[in-house]
DNA sequence: TGTGTGGATACTGTATACATTGGGTCGGAG
DNA sequence: CTCCGACCCAATGTATACAGTATCCACACA
């Protein structure tokens, strides 16, 4: 029996609209490494004061998509290092995350929805568009992790994606490694349907490392300075939008 | 080379301030679940304006130490679920962390820190000392943590370690549990000393399954209807300290 | 006596005013 | 010409005022 009048949708409190926005924003990469994310400003652009805006980005920096320079926050230069570290922790949790949904994956209507993200992930490569590949690819992870039972291990999966994801479009601009992205979804929907957890898991350790391959050569490319692993990965390739000078030297 | 000079403790912002001390307080357990956290209060106890307490309440609760009861903030009552995820998270990421150290820990300087932490903890296991011994229990998990390269890795096992700790109290309470616990840790130190990184991930992960077992036999004891999985698992055993009535019946 | 409604109250969400600090620039002296 | 210092501005940290809303209690009516 449910309820016909579902509960008014009352539109969340600002600082989470503002929250849900600037993340959005990190996570397309719209914005620029070292850019300074500056509360009166985002307020004005926003059109709320700066109190939303504040609990906003203290929120993402605690998630560590931001980080504190000085007073104030920047969106943080992802190192060599730092890349490692990310890729470190998504190989503990993501495989384990995925083992952990192989038993329910046996039925085809949960399977529903991770498999129309993976046709719309098939369809955007056949068409060659990298951004819906991209979006595509996002909703595929979003599928899958809302069958994962632990609400803990979803959150830093999600958090430790995201991280990626900021950058991502540095190596999905590439079909060849589009098609090698999108055979490893394949091969990850195939060993859910069949339900085995370990092969599963075992595909998804090996799409990741897939993925963090591509992205360190498609790195090396562009920033061959990065054997120090102290390197900036991705500096600023256009003028920043505000009259801001990214500073390169960071505080930390 | 490390450096010398560390930046001066400039005593930072009221809101960190706060942060710290809620935390310590929750991870004392001196909270009661369920108790709401209110900002009016908090923050006339405190002797600031509810602006740094909001900020430090909103952090709390997006690590999850406190969850979102309605409007307020409340310390949250850990189901058998809520233990069952968070072990699984501490399964994967703590033996993983403790291996990533096991080549720096052959040298004796920098095990230093860990087995004074261990001496600490076996003199409060000696002397009996309950808190002593939780104490030096967490000194000895931020001495290894203090050498993991990986940042990010430290922040997940710091932030699900203090999840527990809010309620170790439970079960470090018995001696006999204190013995175990001591052995593990003593086991652990001694394969870090060996270098022997699968070793002391074996050693943790058997001390890790040795705490939950020791944790769920506990409260099995304490409150018997937990095989629901949906029961909290402590309960006020107290009066609340202030003239709020702790209402049982959440609006959720 | 029970239920429903209305008001009062207390809390959070948001905005804004004020304090403080850090950086940048301009001017003067060596 | 360069370097140092002081002032100014801009951005954040903090406090407080205001508004909205949910909860609780009391009172009235069935």
């Amino acid at each position: 029996m449910v309820p016909l009048l579902k509960p008014v949708e009352r539109s969340a409190g600002l600082g989470e609209q503002v929250y849900h926005k600037l993340r959005a924003l990190l996570r397309n990469g719209v914005t620029v490494a070292g850019q300074p994310l500056q509360e009166v400003q985002l307020a004005e652009q926003m059109g709320v004061s700066r109190t939303p805006v504040r609990e906003a980005l203290k929120r993402l920096a605690s998630e560590g998509l931001l980080v504190s320079d000085g007073r104030s926050f920047v969106v943080p230069a992802l190192t060599l290092d730092d890349v490692n570290d990310i890729y470190e922790i998504r190989f503990l949790v993501e495989p384990a995350a995925i083992r952990s949904i192989a038993k329910l994956t046996r039925s085809p209507q949960v399977r529903r929805s991770i498999e129309d993200a993976l046709a719309a992930t098939a369809r955007a490569h056949k068409a060659g568009d990298a951004e819906a590949f991209r979006e595509a690819n996002v909703c595929f992870r979003a599928a899958w992790l809302a069958l994962v039972p632990n609400p803990r291990l979803v959150r830093i999966v999600e958090q430790y994606s995201d991280h990626m994801q900021r950058i991502r479009a540095l190596t999905l601009g590439d079909p060849e490694i589009r098609t090698t992205v999108l055979r490893g979804l394949n091969r990850i929907t195939a060993e859910l349907a069949a339900g085995d957890g370990d092969a599963a898991a075992l595909a998804m350790r090996e799409h990741l490392a897939e993925a963090k391959r591509a992205f360190i050569a498609a790195v090396g490319l562009t920033d061959n300075a990065s054997a120090a692993g102290a390197s900036p990965l991705h500096t600023p390739n256009r003028p920043v939008p505000d009259g801001n000078r990214p500073k390169e030297g960071r505080a930390r």
